[in-house]
DNA sequence: CCGCGAATGTAATATGATATAACTTCGCGG
DNA sequence: CCGCGAAGTTATATCATATTACATTCGCGG
C-alpha cells in the first residue's frame, strides 16, 4: 500500500513531502539490511511514486544516503541527550555506553551507516554530516562529567568512544565469544567505563601535581 | 591489457587460474574503493575473460566477497605473525597495535571488508571466515605476552582489539580531531597499549591475592 | 590413442537498478 | 489569468547480476 503524503496532501499528482518520506523509508530499510539495502527504485515503488521521482530531491543514491545518515545522527543524538539528562542512579557515562551498545546491536544497519560506512568516511570536514557526528561526540564528552580540563577530557572521550565502537562491531560479528569463555557484552562495557573513569582521574591528579 | 594466467598457461581458451586471479584482482579493487567497489563484470573484463566466466568459480558476488575476505585475513595474519616474531625493542603488543592502525588506514578498503562489512557479520560461526578471524584474534592474545590466565587474558585482548578497531574507524572518518587539539593516532594507540598492560597486571595481581 | 565426462570457457538473454531526457501537472506570485 | 518553477510522469540508455544453453579443453580409463 502506497503510504500517503505526510504534510500537505496536495493531490494525487504531487506527493507533498516526498523528500522526507524517502529519508524515513530509507532509514527503515537500512535498519533491516544495512546501507547496501537502499534502492531508489524500491523506495519509489513503496511510496507509490514513479521510479525517477526521487531524483527530483536527491542527485543520486549517495546523496540520499548522506541525508539518511544525517537523520540517523540526529535521532541518535536526541536519544542520547534524553538518556543523559534523565536522572538515574547510574552514571551518565554508563548510560551513554550501555545505550550505545544497545543501539549498535538492535539497529545495527543504522549503526553501520553512521560509523562504518564509506558515506561517513567520505564526508568532508565541514559538511553537515561531519558536524552531526562531532555533535554526538560532544554529548559523550558531556556524559564524562569530568572537570573542564580540555585535552585530557577529550582524549578520554576518544578512547571510550573507540572502545565502545569496537565492542559493538566485534559483538555484531560474533567475535566476542573467546575460546575460554563467553564474555558478556554489558560486562565488558561496564569494565571499559570503569577503566576510563579511573584513568581519567589518575591523569587529572597527575596533571594537578605537575601544575602546582 | 588482459593479465596473463599465473600458473599453467593452458591456452587461449582456458585461463588456467581464474579463481585465484579473481580473488587477487578483487583484493586490489577493494583496497581502493572498499567492498562495494567489487564488480564481477569489471573484474572479468580486466582479466580478459567473458563476463559470466567468474560464475564458474563463485556462485555469486557475495561468495566472491567471502573468498576475498578470507584471503585478506590470511595476509593480515601473516603480516602480524612476522611482526610479533621478529625481535624488537618495542613490545609485541605495541608492534601489533601500531601495525593494525597502519594497516587499517593505509588499506582501509580491505580493513573495512574484514572488520566492518556485512560479509563478516553474516559469516556463520564455524565458517572458514569466522575461523580466520578467530585465528587473527589468537595472534593478538599471543602478542599480549601475559601469563596463561585464560579468561583475564582473553578479556584484555578483547578490550584492546575493540579499542584499536575503534581508533581506526574514527581516524578514517576524520573524527580524531577534537575541538581542543589534534590527537595523534599513534600516541592514542600507545596510550591504549599502556593502559591495557596496566589493567591486566593489576587484575592478575588481584586474582592472585584472591586465590591464595 | 581415443573418447568421454568434468571443468571451464563463451554467447545470448532476462531482470533489475541507476540515471537522464523530454514532457506534464499544479501551485503561486505578479 | 498567465506563465514560471517545483515536482511529478513516461520513455529510454546503460550497466551489473545472474541464468541458460552451448563450446572447448583437460585428463583419465580402456
Amino acid at each position: 500500500m502506497p503510504l500517503r503524503p505526510a504534510r500537505k496532501a496536495l493531490n494525487a499528482y504531487h506527493h507533498g513531502d516526498l523528500r522526507d518520506a524517502l529519508v524515513q523509508a530509507a532509514l527503515h530499510e537500512v535498519e533491516l539490511g544495512g546501507p547496501e539495502a537502499i534502492s531508489i527504485s524500491a523506495l519509489a515503488k513503496k511510496l507509490g511514486v514513479s521510479q525517477p521521482a526521487p531524483y527530483k530531491h536527491f542527485a543520486d543514491r549517495e546523496s540520499l544516503l548522506t541525508a539518511v545518515t544525517a537523520e540517523a545522527f540526529r535521532q541518535f543524538s536526541a536519544m542520547m541527550r534524553a538518556a543523559i539528562e534523565k536522572p538515574s542512579k547510574q552514571s551518565k557515562l554508563s548510560r551513554f555506553a550501555q545505550l550505545t551498545l544497545d543501539f549498535g546491536l538492535r539497529r545495527n544497519g543504522i549503526y553501520r551507516l553512521m560509523f562504518a560506512s564509506r558515506t561517513m568516511a567520505c564526508a568532508p570536514k565541514g559538511s553537515e554530516l561531519h558536524s552531526a557526528a562531532m555533535e554526538t561526540f560532544e554529548l559523550l564528552v558531556e556524559a564524562l562529567e569530568a572537570p573542564a580540563v580540555g585535552l585530557l577530557r577529550e582524549r578520554s572521550a576518544l578512547k571510550i568512544w573507540a572502545s565502545l565502537h569496537g565492542v559493538v562491531m566485534l559483538a555484531e560479528q560474533g567475535l566476542l565469544t573467546g575460546q575460554v569463555a563467553h564474555v558478556s557484552r554489558e560486562e565488558l562495557v561496564e569494565d571499559i567505563v570503569r577503566e576510563t573513569k579511573l584513568a581519567l582521574s589518575v591523569a587529572i591528579e597527575k596533571a594537578g601535581k605537575a601544575g602546582s
